[in-house]
DNA sequence: TGATGTTATGTTATAATATAACATTTGTTT
DNA sequence: AAACAAATGTTATATTATAACATAACATCA
């Protein structure tokens, strides 16, 4: 099946920032969570802790449960990856965005999760919490549904 | 504390509203379906399955898991409820909406969920759907923040 | 340098959320 | 009443996530 984007680049682009970012702020990417961050930016589908955990996992030695979710709350905390609420799941962050409003189009079909920053869609957000006279600290967007890919071919990735 | 409307219409509105449907649709409200929706109708925050649970039990009969979170299905597949995904909880639903895009303003201090329908973000997702080709089915639009209330008073409710 | 504090990891256990699978009962239709 | 469908009961277990405490690695500066 053709992709119609090279995920390397993507890949190549969110591991420079990440080094960028550990640098530049003085936090540590430590192996563990250079290994988890790796798991995650795998693909453009979202990974479950647990497959994480399996994947870093050999038959002679079991990562355990908090070696993961420790690495995954350091890369939550500074936005090297997303959760994903409604599937329990992460996903890599593309996009180099200070901005705490971003949609997440989550394909139900193939599982392929797009990062989206719309502003039209952050400015209606703040009008909104104006309006109900609300302070938004943390907007959760995820869109479910079929993307064109699976829409045309009827068929999953 | 003062508060700023009065539940008890909400709770009655929702109850004719759920009776009504359940008569018209010709789909069961059953006790058991009644009681868990009475657990979750009682106040604006969202409430857990396993508090439902708790509430529904007796030191002599203790409710099970399948009786809860199929009750909940039976509400979720039919808009009487709404699961509100980063907090693993449940809601009543106070609209009679149709519309499957609707905006949940969630207090982090006192818990409070507000349900919103608001058309002009109904309307920009469709548009960043359609931008992006993808066929939306499911949006999820979970607002975390502080709510009027807690943002005067500096209490939680 | 090595004493001290801080950050990260290891380890065990368990909490919290949710479903599978199969048996039984209740309701509905004819 | 027979037969089917829908709902509930019951047991077990899967899945997701964290608490609590021990140890190791790293940082810093007297």
């Amino acid at each position: 099946m053709k992709n119609t984007h090279d995920h390397h680049i993507c890949q190549s682009k969110a591991l420079q920032h990440i080094n960028e970012q550990c640098r530049k702020k003085n936090i540590r990417l430590t192996p563990i969570r250079q290994q988890v961050f790796d798991e995650i930016l795998q693909s453009h589908k979202a990974i479950k802790a647990y497959d994480i955990l399996q994947n870093m996992s050999t038959p002679g030695e079991m990562v355990k449960p908090p070696t993961v979710y420790r690495a995954i709350d350091f890369l939550l905390e500074h936005g090297f990856i997303h959760k994903i609420e409604s599937l329990n799941a992460f996903i890599a962050c593309y996009h180099e965005h200070n901005k705490d409003c971003f949609q997440l189009l989550i394909c139900d079909e193939c599982g392929t999760v797009s990062e989206q920053i719309n502003n039209k869609i952050s400015h209606e957000m703040k009008l909104l919490s104006e309006k109900e006279n609300f302070t938004l600290q943390h907007p959760i967007i995820e869109l479910h549904g079929t993307c064109f890919q699976c829409n045309t071919t009827g068929t999953k990735s």
